[in-house]
DNA sequence: CCAAAATCCGAGTGAAATACTCTGATTTCA
DNA sequence: TGAAATCAGAGTATTTCACTCGGATTTTGG
């Protein structure tokens, strides 16, 4: 039950280019020195999101990555999704895959709403949401509300 | 970002359990027939779900395993902390490891909420609302409640 | 009492997924 | 034209997963 490294890394790198929205673009070489990624794997990981329309690049000198839209209108399950492909809790879920129970799969109902849940929650948290949670971290003073983002 | 087989084949065991409840225990092999587990592997995860008081094992001739706790007093959270251990969303949120970025880690805190959000809503599933939802599946009828189980 | 039926226990293994790396080509701009 | 950047595809090491194996222990029916 782990989001991968992969989109973990991703979302970093587009929380700094979420920063720089509107500005110059940012290489691997800024990105994965200010979060410790190792670059070539960072390359790819950008190469996938640009694939996916989430940023885009420019080549040569001066170049690197940009968000492609605005931080408030990707979500992480966008995020997610491009980077370590579509939620699927339980291998039977997987479309690719079929379900060995052809029948009456016991399980598979549970897995599926669980699925839904957390599709939707990762679907409304945007990039804007996890820069806001960075800068007033969760600590201390209870419940709070941030933008839509509500922790209790 | 997967529930592991372990935990999906044992939540099956149990819903076998759970019709049983206050019957005759179940032996691993009636249950590796059923659900087309192979037995040494459920005898693995049985063991597991006994060390953590889930269910409770007789030995010798006509034993096998029955629920500890009766079906609606059963999670889904309980079941998947037995068997996969606590939910780590991302590698970072394990407790024995550190994140490699000390201070202001900009992921964690997301991960943390969405991670929290998961546990809880694993918490509120239990076995019998899993077998509701076995019984009568989601097809059709649009948004259904039953118990405290909500899709939509 | 003893043999069969069951669980218990610890170690081991094969395959797949993850987390990367490497090499070389291509684009862009100063 | 050459340095700085991305692009593209193949390759590799490590870890996790999904399961196996062998033998000990407990219980009960006959």
């Amino acid at each position: 039950m782990k989001v991968t490294r992969k989109s973990d890394y991703g979302l970093r790198a587009l929380c700094t280019l979420a920063q720089r929205y509107n500005q110059e673009p940012v290489s691997i070489g800024q990105l994965s020195a200010e979060h410790k990624i190792p670059e070539p794997f960072l390359e790819k990981i950008m190469q996938e999101l640009r694939e996916h329309g989430l940023v885009e690049a420019t080549h040569g000198r001066g170049g690197g990555y940009l968000l492609k839209k605005r931080p408030s209108a990707i979500s992480l399950r966008e995020i997610v999704h491009a980077l370590d492909g579509p939620i699927a809790l339980v291998t039977c879920l997987d479309p690719s895959l079929k379900c060995a129970i052809e029948d009456g799969c016991p399980t598979s109902p549970v897995w599926e709403i669980v699925n839904q849940k957390l599709e939707e929650y990762l679907g409304s948290l945007t990039l804007s949401d996890v820069m806001d949670l960075t800068h007033r971290p969760l600590s201390g003073e209870g419940d709070r509300v941030s933008g839509k983002v509500k922790v209790s």
